[in-house]
DNA sequence: CTGAAAGCGCTAACAG
DNA sequence: CTGTTAGCGCTTTCAG
């Protein structure tokens, strides 16, 4: 009724206590659904809240409990693969009395986000960013629920969800090592992202690369490159390649934006019938015609559903700490094939 | 110091005045930058955060004042044009007090997350979702600042920005006839997303796009062809438009995300060179050259900014609605070309 | 310049 | 079954 000017001025439990002529504990019980109130009293208390459109505050019952609050820090949200996870996640809480919200990375590693997070005193949070520190993780995760995503770290205070890199890059060089590719070029991340420490999945899949084409003995002349994290800079450094021959016979590339630039090198040097291309992700693209990308699934979806239902059993007590193992699954499509042939005449140039 | 098991007991700011031997209304000035505190104080409570790792809550701290929290609803993060946006906001955001929360819509029509958000006392919400009722929205933008992206509203207690979907649809068929084409298939979605009176930006262009037919006379055979809001859809509309002939000479999807499904149905059907292609969003896929689409930008990063912008405003005090229109522009790649002659060779069968 | 005290909106004992 | 009463962690007058 008084509709003053000021904004902001939300109706609060009192409000609806004096409305419906009762106590704000009995409206609090209400809205809570805790037992102890008379189908009478509900009622009266259900009015007024439907006719005052009052709506609890959150940060307040914070204070005192759980805000039903899930957060998902991630690094850039430009990566197809995360959406894949947030997906999954999105879906494991429908229902639930969660909410899941995102803090993006603002540019630098994650330590914002994830402190905002922290800070708005979430019940539990998800991190995604490769790079933060493992000690600083493990010293917030005494104060709050953590899963990690996409490292393979054993803390004992956070849990983990992680694909299993070795077996997916095996299959990967299983697949091209059968189809008689010898000269492979495993195009990675900067040695920042692959260092053997870091429990990083790209320094995962380097050594099993580097494992495979050892064990296939030395006819493998197989090679790793270095390339920024972006599309663009693969796609240079893809370009580079090409700009010497022999050209290798196929590419792994350690994720698929990378493989996209890489893919882009090739259109441009009109290549993609000689050179194999394999990603790692099977991000949606990868399906699409035009790019019919071979790739490895990492069950994105799956892999947010399980941090979800991890963080909420640490919520609800839990205090061992866990690590999933995803099995990845290789996809072949149009880009790859026998060294020399490669059935991806759908891009090709006539 | 005391260790317990407990997890959760975060250090207040009580723990800290006591450390630092002093009041905590001392601690809050210092935390606050606030006035009225000496060097020497302000050391000591410095020391003490340091030491004890003292991070305010930020719930409690919205109880009394702001958040510093700004909240965007988004529909499908799948979805490349938004993230566009999101990089935008983020970015104009970086340095300053506040933090950007994505709260992803629950499968349903973003109902939920807005309500999330607001629960969580941000203080001020982005929208982006398409199918919010305006009243509803009307509603909660006398509670809380709010920003509508991407729809034509003119609300007086809402702001709007959005991009000019006239002027990028005219560009689309001045760009289209002049060419020569005339058998032009408009691909948009259903019916209820172009509903004349919602405001929503696929409405414009499809009148823009009759308008165009009409103002070009009798000689254009267009038409308008449903489908609905996933590439899969849009590839098996497509699909079944390319079974029957005379092909359309061009197809003006009114998304990326439609053309490229478009697209796809083209590969199979080894049509591109015959077939012109634009999009709307000119997502990064679109300049991709195994894509190479034809698209027009619609300026999202921008867009995010300028919704920030506005956002910080309004909580800032300002009360008249502003609505920001963005000048989109045609991007033409090899998608598109003459009738009958597209040089699309990039992606076609020899 | 510093500290005491009164809330912000809500929940959780505890009495009646 | 219902209401009273302390706080949750922080900010903000307002006296010293």
């Amino acid at each position: 009724m008084s509709e003053s000017s000021g904004r902001r001025r939300s109706v609060t439990i009192l409000d609806v206590a004096r409305a419906a002529g009762v106590s704000r504990a009995a409206v609090s019980k209400v809205i809570r659904d805790a037992a102890g109130v008379s189908p009478a009293m509900r009622a009266r208390v259900n009015a007024a809240i439907e006719e005052l459109n009052y709506r609890p505050s959150v940060a307040a019952r914070s204070l005192r409990g759980a805000s039903y609050t899930l957060g998902l820090e991630v690094p850039q949200l430009g990566n197809r693969f995360l959406t894949q996870i947030v997906d999954g996640a999105v879906r494991a809480l429908e229902g639930s009395r969660y909410q899941l919200v995102i803090a993006p990375a603002d540019g630098r590693e994650g330590y914002g986000a994830i402190e905002a997070l922290a800070d708005r005193r979430v019940d539990g949070i998800m991190v995604v960013s490769p790079r933060v520190d493992a000690a600083w993780l493990e010293r917030l995760a005494r104060d709050v629920p953590v899963v990690m995503l996409g490292r393979h770290d054993r803390s004992a205070h956070y849990d983990t969800v992680v694909g299993d890199d070795v077996a997916g890059t095996r299959q990967v060089m299983e697949y091209l090592l059968g189809l008689g590719h010898r000269r492979i070029v495993h195009l990675t991340e900067e040695a920042a992202l692959t260092a053997p420490g870091s429990g990083s999945p790209h320094g995962l899949r380097l050594r099993a690369f580097e494992e495979a084409v050892h064990a296939a003995g030395g006819s493998a002349r197989a090679r790793v490159v270095r390339t920024g994290q972006t599309e663009a800079s693969a796609r240079a450094t893809m370009s580079g390649l090409l700009a010497r021959r022999p050209w290798p016979t196929a590419v792994f590339a350690s994720h698929d934006q990378l493989a996209l630039g890489a893919l882009a090198a090739l259109v441009d040097h009109d290549a993609g019938r000689a050179v194999s291309l394999v990603g790692y992700d099977n991000t949606d693209l990868a399906a699409h015609p035009a790019i019919s990308l071979t790739s490895v699934d990492q069950r994105g979806p799956e892999m947010g559903r399980l941090a979800v239902e991890m963080l909420l059993e640490r919520i609800a007590g839990r205090e061992e700490p866990r690590h999933h193992i995803v099995a990845p699954s290789l996809v072949v499509r149009g880009s790859s094939g026998p060294p020399g042939a490669t059935e991806s005449s759908a891009r090709d140039g006539s």
